[in-house]
DNA sequence: GGGTCCGACTCAGAAAATTCTAC
DNA sequence: GGTAGAATTTTCTGAGTCGGACC
């Protein structure tokens, strides 16, 4: 894709898909699935039973529990049902969903269950769909969509301490929808007897199909997979400026580092707020509608609540304790040793202040990016991040990688170097479910595997002492082959080992995010060719589909 | 200049689906 | 070679960033 270039804002000359697959129509309950209310059978109302299977098919879920969610869901509920429905249904904790939720855990079983014939036909279905909706033509490429299908109306599920959590997400109409494509093509048409809410020829965006959602009033998307190359260049571009924000990194930690000493309140909370951004890979941090969403904060919203300063900790001096909610309510915490400098600014921003005022109260990210503008085109906050990451990678790779190890030594060190990336991103998981057990589990295959070796080790031994005795040809053979079975059973253990290792180091941590999205993947495809490893044991079918322009691209010798 | 709002895009972890592995 | 359960991949959609219009 670096045949043409358009001009400043063209994304596109000629794109024509064939609109959104919606959601399947609601397939009402059989007769004898009942909802109870305060103990008695209640035949519902189509509308009210549909919105009722949401709540059915989460009462496992935690969410169920939550007040705000059961309150939200109620109100909602209510809207949908039939004014004798409104004055019977008056207390939720009297509403007996666990027949429905039955039901449909029994349907979930059942598919399960199906023949292999069931299932084919369920796949080809499928297959079916994504032929005919999963692609659409921009230029002269046949791309891939990402999201064709329509979100299906349900429960809103917020992160965190979300205020609408519960609510209903309503269901998506053709009347809703915003189709765009080239005047030129094939224009979508909409299910019979429906109208698309418009159809437009915008070649400045890149989206296909838009809709406004009904929770934050908030627009969504249809738009292209990774591998396509609209986003692959977008990609590209990210990391070029991510390389070069390299070039003058240096020049920019002066810089913040002189601003620290600034006459002016607004220059010395950008520099200090920067070199968060820089040192912790904080994001920007913009503000947020309160009430709206999930109290949550980046960089330059943080709070004085949100930071502890001890002039001495653990044997350290001037130690900043973070701890706060960040994207999607993951919390930081960190307690980090900061420069004399940038510890007494922050006593300084943080005097005669309330918990709940502002740290950087002179500053927003758009007063941030502005700045970053000025000291070089294209750079924002979180470009730091993309390029911090990607740095980290780099080095790591150097420092880490022993070049006598084997393959799956050399992967190791790999995670390890990505896993670092992914503590200074605050990348988090939640432990597996299963984790504990799955750990237990290698760890007596482990057990085993040494049991095996003291017993080959035995054997190695006899069989030595015997060839000692027998000084011929057939018992040095079987030394030999004994101790290759030794080294062998070594081997396995030391893989079982390893693998032990990565997964405990792993477990609270997810290297995806930043795998997929900030680290420049020239360099592990780089670091895959100096070393000899395939690159499926690095990305897999999806990842090496949205890094073929890197696979393309990087020699073993690329630098970031 | 700076604040607010909105649109378009990237990035995020959970959950579902699929594949792999050990018995 | 069939199957259960673990591991990995894919899907899903919510949650950020950031720029530009408007005042």
């Amino acid at each position: 894709w670096e045949e043409e270039r358009y001009p400043e804002g063209i994304k596109w000359k000629f794109l024509e898909h064939k609109g959104p697959v919606f959601a399947p129509p609601y397939e009402p309950l059989p007769e004898n699935v009942k909802f109870y209310y305060d103990g008695k059978v209640m035949k519902l109302s189509t509308k009210a039973e549909e919105v009722a299977t949401f709540f059915a098919k989460m009462l496992d879920h935690e969410y169920t529990t939550k007040e705000i969610f059961r309150k939200n869901f109620f109100k909602d509920w209510r809207k949908e049902m039939t004014s004798e429905e409104k004055s019977t249904i008056t207390n939720l904790s009297k509403c007996d969903f666990t027949h429905m939720s039955q039901y449909f855990k029994a349907q979930t079983e059942a598919r399960k269950q199906m023949s292999k014939e069931e299932k084919q036909k369920i796949k080809e279905e499928n297959e079916r769909l994504l032929k005919e909706y999963g692609y659409c033509v921009m230029d002269n490429h046949k791309e891939r969509i990402a999201n064709f299908k329509i979100e299906p109306p349900g429960l809103f599920r917020g992160r965190g301490n979300h205020p609408k959590m519960g609510m209903l997400k309503r269901r998506i109409m053709p009347e809703d929808i915003i189709i765009n494509c080239s005047k030129d093509s094939k224009i979508p048409a909409p299910p019979p007897g429906h109208k698309w809410k418009e159809v437009r020829h915008d070649n400045k965006v890149t989206w296909l199909v838009s809709w406004t959602e009904n929770i934050q009033g908030s627009i969504k998307y249809i738009m292209l997979n990774p591998s396509s190359r609209i986003k692959g260049e977008k990609d590209w571009q990210k990391y070029e400026t991510a390389r070069r924000l390299k070039k003058c990194v240096d020049k920019i930690r002066n810089q913040y580092r002189e601003d620290w000493k600034s006459k002016e309140m607004k220059v010395r909370q950008r520099a200090v707020a920067l070199y968060f951004i820089d040192k912790l890979a904080l994001r920007a941090g913009n503000e947020k509608e309160e009430g709206e969403t999930a109290d949550t904060v980046g960089c330059c919203s943080l709070r004085v609540e949100h930071i502890k300063l001890h002039p001495e900790l653990d044997g350290q001096e001037y130690v900043v304790e973070f701890d706060f909610l960040g994207k999607d309510s993951i919390r930081y915490y960190n307690k980090v040793p900061v420069e004399k400098r940038v510890f007494k600014n922050l006593q300084l921003f943080m005097e005669n202040k309330q918990p709940e005022d502002d740290l950087f109260d002179r500053l927003n990210t758009s007063i941030l990016n502005k700045h970053l503008q000025d000291l070089m085109e294209g750079l924002t906050a979180k470009v730091f991040r993309t390029y911090n990451a990607s740095i980290t990678l780099q080095q790591q790779l150097k420092e880490l990688t022993n070049p006598d190890d084997n393959i799956p030594a050399k992967i190791l060190s790999y995670n390890r170097a990505n896993r670092a990336v992914a503590i200074l991103c605050n990348h988090q998981r939640a432990p597996p479910k299963t984790f504990e057990k799955s750990m237990m589990n290698l760890q007596s295959k482990i057990d085993a595997k040494k049991e095996q070796l003291a017993d080959a080790r035995r054997e190695l031994k006899s069989a030595k002492a015997d060839a000692k005795v027998r000084r011929d040809e057939k018992s040095k053979k079987t030394v030999e082959s004994k101790k290759k079975a030794v080294q062998r059973i070594e081997e396995q253990l030391m893989k079982l080992e390893v693998q032990a290792t990565d997964r405990e180091e792993n477990k609270q941590i997810a290297l995806g995010t930043s795998k997929l999205n900030y680290l420049d993947p020239r360099i592990s495809v780089a670091w895959c060719k100096k070393w000899g490893i395939p690159i499926e044991k690095i990305y897999n079918k999806t990842q090496r589909e949205k890094f073929a322009w890197a696979i393309d691209m990087a020699e073993e010798d690329y630098e970031f």
